[in-house]
DNA sequence: GTGTTTTATTAAACTAGTTTATTTTTTTCG
DNA sequence: CGAAAAAAATAAACTAGTTTAATAAAACAC
């Protein structure tokens, strides 16, 4: 029998009460539990009714690749972070790929629309995720790709190390070369 | 008495269905009817607790000032478009101001979360708020100015006559002098 | 372990976009 | 209308970030 304890668990904090049984019977056939390996692609720009992830362990990116053929990095999603494209079940633009081994539990949009009724968090949390967006927007606009690096080592110093360089300087929206300066001239700075 | 049939109109749509006179009675109390003179500020940063507004007629721009004094405009906002800090009742880091007379109807967080749950067509306006900035971010990292002017004049060529090109550039995420170039540059290929 | 592939570094020439300053055009308003 | 203020254009010198290419270091696989 799979572990969906994390998923229980996620739902009483947000629903700050215990979930009765058939609560958790209805979770578990709504929900399902997946595993992904490194590099390994979960969902491709052109497919539609793509689903919603909530992360039990593991890393996963979502990106983009521009009319180049250049990769950026929107958002990673790592333990108890919910990762999927929110224009479903619209065609998707983005691809969203495992860094790291991931096991998730996904959700259809029909599925995750229903649960939302009941579980209001949901939407605030939908909320948060604009709030975020938002707010990378305008640093992504308004810095330098250093205060940029700087902000991601002391909001999410794990993540930078979990990630190749690459993928970060994707994420900053800046060349792999150009971030391997960046960290060079900081490595000078310090002593 | 004021008119609120824009109001109205809009919650009969999203509802899908006629309101009945009490909650005609509802909104009015409610939202509250405001006008703003050009360049009149809305809120600024720093400000708590900012309401929603829905635009009934004019224009309004939601903008940052980064640490060295530079405006970004972030979002427009027109007849028949919603615009606030999603991050409300929170410390807001935006300012909100009209760009030309504008009335609108404004209303509270605490009001808005409740009305929410009445009207669940409003979460999945916040919902395409999300995808229309994320598609928004996407252009501003992976295309040039150039590009992103040209795509700005196809989706919304009346903003671009009603805003001053100095705007338009702090939306684009460049100065004005290089958007002046861009245009020059676009008038001397078309012929 | 050592050979292969992937990731990171460095250098040099380049470009998209900035800055500052001056001039021209357009808008505002008494 | 005419004067003053606001917005846009142009030019020139500059810089943050890119590109390409070559080298070095780490990680992976058998």
């Amino acid at each position: 029998m799979e572990d969906f304890s994390l998923l229980y668990s996620y739902f009483e904090k947000i629903g700050n009460r215990e979930l009765t049984d058939t609560e958790k019977e209805e979770i578990v056939s709504v929900f399902r539990k997946e595993t992904f390996n490194k590099k390994q692609r979960i969902f491709n720009a052109g497919d539609e009714n793509t689903r919603h992830y909530y992360i039990e362990k593991g890393l996963l990116r979502m990106y983009i690749i521009d009319q180049s053929g250049k990769e950026f990095n929107l958002l990673f999603g790592k333990e108890r972070q919910w990762l999927g494209d929110l224009s479903t079940p619209a065609t998707t633009s983005y691809y969203l790929e495992a860094v790291e081994k991931t096991t998730v539990f996904s959700i259809s949009e029909s599925a995750f629309a229903s649960i939302m009724s009941k579980y209001t968090e949901l939407s605030a949390n939908i909320r948060r995720s604009y709030i975020f967006l938002q707010k990378r927007f305008v640093a992504i606009l308004s810095k330098t790709a250093e205060e940029n690096y700087e902000e991601l080592l002391n909001n999410d110093p794990d993540l930078v190390q979990r990630l190749p360089q690459y993928h970060i300087s994707s994420y900053l929206g800046v060349t792999p070369v150009f971030l391997s300066k960046i960290i060079a001239k900081r490595a000078r700075k310090k002593d």
